[in-house]
DNA sequence: ATTTTGCTTGAAAGCGCTTTCATAACTGTG
DNA sequence: CACAGTTATGAAAGCGCTTTCAAGCAAAAT
């Protein structure tokens, strides 16, 4: 019986740079083991001072970076927390995204963006992706993945989910109560003297959008105002929509006083289109959006909206994320939204 | 002499979730080895039909999702590109983004997103981190770190850099012109009949705003306009300058029947300003920014201003990289401007 | 019938780390 | 001063893949 492996040469690595520098050669010039490198670097062992100084200085000459798929391989863990966006040039979710990327920052972890376009085949392709790059955990901010895939992501990865209010084992959410922020704008619209409240709904496919839909339904029962299903107009969440709605509306020849949307960008919209028509806000026509864009305070006139607090939603994710990492068991967070009066509306003299 | 390494159990493997499914797993449920289940996954040898049957079989009942980890320990290549932007929900980048997600998606790359914070220190940090997850290549959408540090990262790995134009080796750049997106702006509210056309400058740090700056100066110039140092503010990108901008000019008690600001984000800060003034847009002022930001054509008015391609050159970006990648050299770029008239403006009848 | 060529396939050597495990070197203690 | 109790350290076993390398085999060529 032949032995039928001929020693190989180790030389020039195959498809690999010529000189990288690895833990191994950071050792040898230090004059120490692999191991006591990887401890001085890690810290997490007591290496003696003159070792942890040979190393550290090996390391700087070297200029040695080590190879976190190496370390996420040898160790089980990448460092790295998947977050699934719905579109990484999205207002609302930029902030959001801002929140997580503080937080991680913070405990030396990475997030790996990926963009579910609205989509519940790609957000599943995300999270697919996120998983064969080993990542600790899933953020997932809305979206239209269903909830049975969500539970199914946290069997197997802590995952938290934004927007959407549900409880499965590792899995954790966290939601604005956007019944609460819909009803209390459609009351301040009604408290200011507002009986004709148009409402441009979001895509109905959005949990989101429709608890704000019944919100401003439920402000209209308490106050005692016939819901009219006429003032009532679809939209997407896009800019375009509100435009649209708001042509919409004045074709139906139905007359209001105010229009509530179902986000900032619908506003937007919906005030090129009044603009279009001549009519001003809020001299004519009093508007409120939801949201709280980083935009909307520039709006011309500045934007009465409801305020989701969408930064610190990114740090809570993020937070929770690292205790479902550690195995605790954050707490499930509503968060009240808030309304911000500036100067899109404006009390009705009857 | 003992032989000192006792057999070790290779059962409950450390800090890992139980019944993780590998390679093995598949190539053992196949009754092939993993070299087979590796060819048919990547699908870079032939292998018989009926092998690829029961891998694949294999590999969909066990639910297997490779690691990318240990793919890219093993391959050398991570199949993820590092992206520098300056921050993750700016609107400006963040259609950039778009383009180079979109162009990655379709090669099967991933990208990793970091945000620099505007500031070098930070970038280089993005950089270093980057390369510690051994990704392929860097995306650095423009910002303040030096060319150097550019130059000195493209030694070591394939990088792009948009909004600046240099070229070192390994490197590649994309660029628009900033200046004759300047001069054409600058010329048109000229033509349109305006003399006394204010100037608001953006980060003087970065190098785009003073190509603007340089652009307004020329067309000035060409015009046999004298330049009239009160007629330029400073500003810093954000809004919050547009309008203290406004303000300062407001202060001057300069005359002026336009702005002409470095970029949209400033350009929304000061027509709050003018607002606020009971000047309008563009009844009064007329103004023009610079990007054509997606909420800019939702503006009241709508904004006349110039339009980069940001999209274009996220999708360029990504594809040089992948000509990078391959070894080709791609060929630099400058993309050029375009100026879209919308109703920000009027023409001056004198 | 025998050699040659061409395919498919498994063994095994890494990739660059982390993490036992065991040893060697010290530090006290009775 | 022998013996237990600590540390500090290196060897080596993986982590889950990719990629030679060489062997095995069947078909083609002589």
């Amino acid at each position: 019986m032949t032995t039928h492996n001929s020693k190989r040469v180790a030389e020039p690595a195959p498809g690999r740079l010529y000189g990288t520098v690895t833990i191994e050669t950071v050792a040898k010039m230090a004059g120490v083991s692999i191991s006591t490198v990887s401890r001085v670097l890690s810290g997490t062992v007591t290496v003696s001072a003159q070792k942890v100084l040979a190393v550290e200085a090996a390391a700087a000459t070297l200029g040695y970076v080590p190879s976190a798929l190496a370390q996420g391989l040898a160790s089980g863990r990448s460092k790295t927390i998947g977050v699934v966006t719905q579109s990484i040039d999205s207002p609302y979710y930029g902030v959001m995204l801002r929140g997580i990327e503080d937080e991680l920052d913070l405990v030396g972890y990475v997030p790996m963006i990926l963009s579910g376009r609205w989509n519940a085949k790609e957000e599943a392709e995300c999270v697919e992706i996120l998983r064969s790059r080993r990542v600790d955990g899933v953020i997932v901010l809305a979206g239209r993945i269903d909830d049975a895939a969500l539970a199914a992501c946290a069997a197997r990865l802590p995952t938290v989910v934004t927007g959407r209010s549900l409880s499965a084992p590792g899995l954790f959410s966290i939601d604005t109560d956007n019944f609460r922020g819909a009803l209390e704008a459609t009351e301040f619209l009604i408290e200011s003297g507002h009986q004709r409240i148009a409402f441009i709904t979001g895509d109905p496919e959005h949990a989101d959008a429709n608890e704000r839909q019944r919100g401003y339904r439920a402000a209209l029962d308490a106050a005692g105002i016939r819901f009219d299903p006429k003032l009532v107009v679809p939209g997407d969440f896009h800019e375009s929509s509100g435009l649209r709605a708001v042509d919409e509306l004045l074709a139906k020849r139905t007359q209001f006083s105010a229009i509530f949307a179902a986000n900032d960008q619908m506003i937007c919209g919906a005030a090129l289109g009044l603009h279009r028509r001549g009519l001003r806000i809020p001299d004519d026509i009093s508007v409120v959006g939801f949201d709280d864009l980083p935009g909307s305070q520039y709006m011309l006139p500045p934007l009465t909206t409801v305020r989701q607090p969408g930064f610190e939603m990114g740090r809570l994710a993020a937070n929770a994320m690292m205790q479902l990492i550690v195995g605790e068991t954050p707490t499930a967070v509503v968060l009240p939204p808030m309304l911000i009066a500036r100067e899109s509306t404006r009390r009705l003299s009857r």
